[in-house]
DNA sequence: AGATTAATCGTAATCATTATCATTTAAAGA
DNA sequence: TCTTTAAATGATAATGATTACGATTAATCT
């Protein structure tokens, strides 16, 4: 996913192209991390300083559901991030300092399925914290 | 870990034993599921109708400190629980309907080790969201 | 250009959590 | 048992993130 295939896939979705939108997407992309909600809209007050926490949440929200963002939730807060499709199913290493994220090639959910007959599993999390290289001491 | 275990291992940290704190173990003790920090209020204040957040909120954080309790985030909200110490390291399946746990007895960590060498791995987190049998229509 | 309707703005409300400080009380010692 | 004292609590305010909503603006269509 890149910036033109998600803004060609809102359009076809029939959502209008505003300039805030097209900015919460030029964040996203090219940035390899999670990012929290109100870090984006910081991000977006400089370019437009009158900008309404409305227009950053609901959009940010807007792009997960149509699978262009995803998120999860860190320290209480919501993060986003550009949606992986580039390799298929994954999970992610998270650096705690600096928000940078390393797939992970390896999904538990094939090795413990048989040890869950009976529940009806809707989704799963699988997420290791730590330091990367770049942000230890 | 029982109520009893948990108000001696207090006692030994040099703790006060408080009716308070008593009747928050007391909610825990035989639930297996995590819950709410506000429903754990909720129901503190059937008892202590006077009972302050701060009360509540400081006695959950510092169980979970002392590894009397463990915690996790779902909808943005921190969820507690009896720490689990009958059995080995191991993860849960959650229901989303009526937050009962299922024990799942395997940890991916090791099988992805290898591929993070460099980065230096703090904890981790794998949780299965669904219906338990009993929530399914 | 004008009409239509989504999207945004401005602002207030909500919800969970955290902070502060005066008061109370559990526990240890005389 | 009485006193001491430090921990714990209560009352309340503050914070921080998120959500809500009516009025206004602006993107797209004809
Ligand atoms: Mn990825
Ligand atoms: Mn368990
Ligand atoms: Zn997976
Ligand atoms: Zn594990």
């Amino acid at each position: 996913m890149n910036l033109d295939t998600a803004i060609n896939k809102m359009k076809s979705k029939g959502y209008k192209h505003t300039k805030q939108r097209e900015r919460i997407l030029e964040i996203f992309s090219r940035q390899d991390q999670y990012i929290a909600a109100k870090t984006i809209l910081k991000e977006i007050q400089k370019d437009f300083p009158g900008v309404s926490f409305d227009t950053v949440y609901r959009n940010l929200y807007l792009l997960a559901d149509e699978e262009i963002l995803e998120s999860t939730d860190l320290d209480g807060e919501k993060h986003f991030r550009f949606h992986c499709d580039t390799h298929g199913h994954h999970h992610h290493f998270i650096c705690t300092d600096c928000g940078k994220t390393k797939a992970v090639e390896f999904c538990p959910m094939e090795k413990i399925e048989s040890s869950l007959s009976g529940y009806a599993i809707d989704n799963h999390k699988f997420e290791i914290y730590g330091k990367c290289p770049q942000c230890q001491t």
